[in-house]
Parts: structure tokens; C-alpha cells; sequence
DNA sequence: CCTATTTTGAAAAAAACTTTCCACACTAAT
DNA sequence: ATTAGTGTGGAAAGTTTTTTTCAAAATAGG
């Protein structure tokens, strides 16, 4: 089902194709190209050749009628001059440049591209390390920093009282964050999985206390009861889902998408995790004066009941 | 996002918001525009939100054919989602992502890994996201292939009884590796927590089953003892520990060191998760024959008792 | 100075793209 | 079940962009 559009813009599930057509088609970049050609071009051709080349690339990047305005130039010259530098029509070297581009900002994880271990590519570690990684990295470029400060603080807070519910599979993620965030300030509830006790919790809540949430696919529908029942008695909930969005977003206060999606038949809570300790790190620093005595505190009776055990 | 006004609590970011939005129509990016609007998205206006985030802005970039073919829509669709963002047609919106496109490349942190949204690099979450993402690297790369491929395998033997515990923080890791691992395979038992019942299950353990420990510092000596007891009854001990290595690595067959250092009073679990999980996944392909059926038959019942509760 | 050749851009034609309209499908509520 | 309302995509209509055509202008060589 792949799509191979006539401009050449590359779709999400074609960019294996795309590597290899860089590959094939010569390296060459557009400024490399016209370099090239540069003997071979007429004086308006020249014209708008320096033009790009001094504004590189942005003075290529609109539609031909403006890019030949911006020359001075008519516009069946750009047709003409992109045709001698190689290019079918002018998409194609729009595309090009627009590629060219794009590979600038590629993001860092490129860079690791096949760094585990000694195994092959073809390795499951490597395999699945790329694919989580680029997890990791949509998931962080989605976070409204606003937000998550903001959540961030409504965790700190201890004059709110904190509970923590997961689903099926989250619940080790409710429950590490239930460990931390015990660390960090008092008045921390794990909700237990069994719903049925649920509303006993739902009793004791008070407005403006919070509700952290982890619900991925398939969502629950025990969560979303709960969570709209909390949001109507004025609770905050903060939402941490997956990247199609838990319909407990709707109620909300602040809704963080984790991307879980791994070739596999179930979904990976890496980047999940990743922002949850994200967001105790984030807590644990507003509210680091109270956290300093508290760790040490808890240190010292761990020490004890160490002791106890011998 | 709905802010939960109804009951008049108000957030403490609230203001920060509306004076955000006030200045949203000039500056804010497209990413911004989308999360901000998202709740006010059909279904299928969704689908193209998520693939232009999950690629962006590549995803945008072609016309709104081929866009709206890549993320298998309409085009009417396109159309009428860019004009709730507040573009005035297709053409705006493809020139805004252009641009930012463009900005990005002139901007000052053009080489920077500042991928972490749209936060600047000294935000916590670019600090926490740089220094986890070294973690996993050096983890990944420490990691032997061949131990990593024998783990897998005696992981996913279904005659060998799997016995999966943790400590006191990594007890959420154990809970979330007996949780797939009880999808992938029969015969998967989780300690409890309390070291009290261990007896119990050593009782029951036989020579060549297996025993996925996990222990980061402070390692816990009920643990080192359950792994020396079992060691001694011919059960292969896999252990998963922390680079500084626990103590039972001197007993186990395969012992994995997970980096978890982070510039915090705590140590972060997200390279322990990622390596649990790469387990769970070569686990997984080795019986992929039975495991396809496994799963088909637990969806089912979690669907079947989805209807009891309704 | 004149002709042959090349270069150039206005304008028309063709192609591609965007928007609008409308009917059908789906959902939720009566 | 029926109806109102919303969401969706096919197809037509409208718009823009790209390409082609062609004649005028510029250049070069005799």
C-alpha cells in the first residue's frame, strides 16, 4: 500500500523505500547540482542560480511563479534550468530540496542507529532498540513543556492528596509511580486494581486533589467511570495514555501521550515509563527542600528494618 | 484537553494559558495548533493528527492529496481540519510547516539535540531525556548478544517453570515482566513481595527451571538468599541488575547490567524496563506459534469478561 | 548590415491541486 | 424501529501551478 506520490514527498510508511532511492539517484545535493551545471546555464538561468544559491534553500522552496518573480526571471526558465540540472519537472527539485532539508533536522537518534551491542542490524536487539527509541523520541517531541510543568506541581503539591490508579497492564507503572511518589511527599494512595473498591476511594476524595491515570489500549471502561466521576467532584486528573488518546482525556485536566507502538503484538510502556520518571524527577525538584529530609529519613528506617531481618 | 472549570477550580496554569492563546495566532507552531484544537477533532481528523505528529512535519509537507492518502483519509477531511486550526486553506497551513521547517535550520541550536519539545535545552525534561537516553545507549551496548539470545530462550521454554521476583523498587519491573510473560507462555509464577512465602515456592522450584531476578542497589540479602538457595537446587538464576552488579551475580547463569544513573536522589529504571522488554520480545518470537494463539484466546476472554461487568 | 541561432517571456494549454457540494453511513437519542 | 444529527468521502467545480508553444528580442557569425 504504498504511496509514491508525484512530487516526491515522502509518506511515513515509504521511507525505506526513500533511503534507497537517495541511494540510487547520486548523493548530490541541488547546490552541488548547480555548481555542476553551471557552465552550461544561460545568463537568466545564472540569474536565478545565484539567487538560490544565496538564499539556499529557502529561495527555491515556493511554487515556481514566485520563485521566478523572487529571480526576476520568467517562470519556463526555472522549468527549463531545473530540466537541464536533472530533474523531470519542477516538484521534483522541490521535493529534493525540501529533502535536503528535512535531513538537517533529523533527530539525534539517527546517530545511534545501529549502536547495539555487536550484534547485526538484524538482530532483535537492534530492531527493537531503533523502534523504541524513535518511541522515546516522538513521544518527548510531543510534550507541551507547559503542561508538563504544570502537572508537575500538582504532583509536588502535598497539600493535594495524590492517588494513582493503572489498568491491566499499567499497574506496575501505577504502582512504581505509587514507590516514588511515596518517596517524594505523603499522602499517596494506590487505587487497587479490583474496581470494586474504588468507590470507597472515590468517598475520600476532595476537590483539588489529583488523579494520576494510566490507561492504554485497549482503555478500560472502569477507568473512564472513575475518572469522570473524580472530575465532576472537582479532582484534577492527570491522564498519561498512549498516542490515540484514552477517551478519559475528555475530563482531563492535563493529558500526556506516550507513543507504544513496537513490531510486536503488544505495545511497549518504555516511553511511557520514561515520561512518568520524567514527571517524578519533575515533582521531586519543586519540592526538593521537604524530599532532601524525607529520602533521608526513609533511608535510615529501611536501615533499620534491615537490621530487624538479621 | 477540557480543564475541569465546571466546578470552578481553577488551575494553576490557567492564566499562563489563555495568555498563551492570545498569542498562539502568530507564533504558535502547528504542533501547538493541533494539541490545542485536538479535542475538538473527529475521529478521522485525528488519524491525520497523529501521523503528521508521529512524522512531523514530513507528514505535512505533500500536497493534500498524497497527504490525505498517507494517512488514509479524504482530502475533504484535510481540508476541513486545517481551516479548525486556523488556517484559511490548505496552502497556509502547508506554508506554515515550511517555515518552521525553515526556522529550525537558521536557528541558533541548528545542531543541538534539543528534540525534547519545544522546551528550551535547560528544561528538565531535555536534561532528563539526554541523560536516560546515555543510559540506554551504554546498557544496549554492553549487552551481550549470545547471554541475551540463551536468556530469551530459556525464557520462553514452556516446560521450565518461570518464577519471576523483585525488591523493593523493582518489584513494579517483576509484576510487569510476570504480566506478558503470563500472555507469552503457561507456568509463570510471581513472588509475592513478602520474603516470608519464599520457602514455599523454593519448595516447589525444580532443577532446571528459571528465576528472573531483579536487583538494583541497595541490593536487598533476602534476595541474594532466595538466588544462592535456588542456585544450589540446579535452577538457572537470570538475573537483571544495575551496572554496579548485585552481589547474586556470582550465582546466576545470565546476569544483565542496566545503567540507572540520573542526576537525581533517586536511580531511573527506564533501560532495566527497555532490556526486560527486548527479553519479553525474544521470548515472544522464539514460540511465536504458540504465543499467536495465546493471545487470541486472552483477548477473547478479557472480552468476554468486559460483557460480565456491563 | 544581414541572416542563423539562441535565448527569453507572454500567453495558452495542460496538469495538478484545493475547495465545495452532496449523498451516504454511522451514531445517539427518542 | 425511527429520526435527527454528525461525520465522511466521492465527485464536480474552481483555483492555482506547471508546462508547452510561439513569436519577439538578443546575440553571434558571416
Amino acid at each position: 500500500m504504498a504511496i509514491v506520490s508525484k512530487t516526491g514527498i515522502v509518506l511515513p510508511n515509504e521511507e525505506a523505500r526513500l533511503q534507497e532511492k537517495i541511494v540510487s539517484q547520486s548523493t548530490a545535493t541541488v547546490r552541488e547540482l548547480i555548481r555542476e551545471h553551471y557552465s552550461a546555464l544561460t545568463q537568466s538561468e545564472r540569474k536565478f542560480a545565484n539567487v538560490l544559491l544565496e538564499n539556499y534553500p529557502a529561495a527555491g522552496l515556493a511554487s515556481i511563479t514566485v520563485v521566478a518573480k523572487g529571480a526576476e526571471v520568467s517562470t519556463p526558465t526555472i522549468a527549463r534550468m531545473v530540466q537541464k540540472l536533472g530533474f523531470k519537472g519542477y516538484p521534483q527539485f522541490h521535493a529534493a530540496l525540501l529533502q535536503e532539508l528535512q535531513a538537517k533536522v533529523s533527530g539525534p537518534t539517527e546517530r545511534w542507529a545501529n549502536w547495539a551491542s555487536e550484534a547485526p542490524e538484524t538482530h532483535l536487539l537492534n530492531r527493537f532498540a531503533k523502534s523504541v527509541t524513535g518511541n522515546i523520541e516522538t513521544t518527548f517531541s510531543n510534550v507541551d513543556s507547559d503542561h508538563f510543568d504544570a502537572a508537575a506541581t500538582l504532583l509536588a503539591d502535598n497539600n493535594r492528596h495524590l492517588y494513582v490508579v493503572g489498568g491491566r497492564i499499567t499497574r506496575a507503572l501505577a504502582d512504581y509511580a505509587f514507590t516514588h511518589f511515596q518517596a517524594v511527599r505523603p499522602n499517596v494512595t494506590h487505587l487497587t486494581s479490583s474496581s470494586a473498591t474504588w468507590p470507597h476511594y472515590l468517598l475520600d476524595m476532595e476537590a483539588g486533589d489529583t488523579l494520576l491515570i494510566f490507561d492504554i489500549r485497549r482503555y478500560e471502561t472502569n477507568l473512564l467511570r472513575l475518572a469522570e466521576l473524580a472530575a465532576e467532584r472537582g479532582i484534577n486528573v492527570i491522564l498519561i495514555t498512549d498516542q490515540w488518546k484514552s477517551p478519559i482525556a475528555e475530563v482531563a485536566a492535563y493529558c500526556f501521550s506516550c507513543w507504544v507502538e513496537i513490531p510486536s503484538a503488544w505495545d511497549s510502556n518504555i516511553a511511557t515509563m520514561m515520561l512518568l520518571e520524567a514527571l517524578i524527577a519533575a515533582a521531586q525538584e519543586v519540592c526538593w527542600a521537604d524530599t532532601h529530609q524525607r529520602y533521608e529519613k526513609l533511608d535510615k528506617l529501611f536501615e533499620l528494618s534491615r537490621l530487624f531481618k538479621k
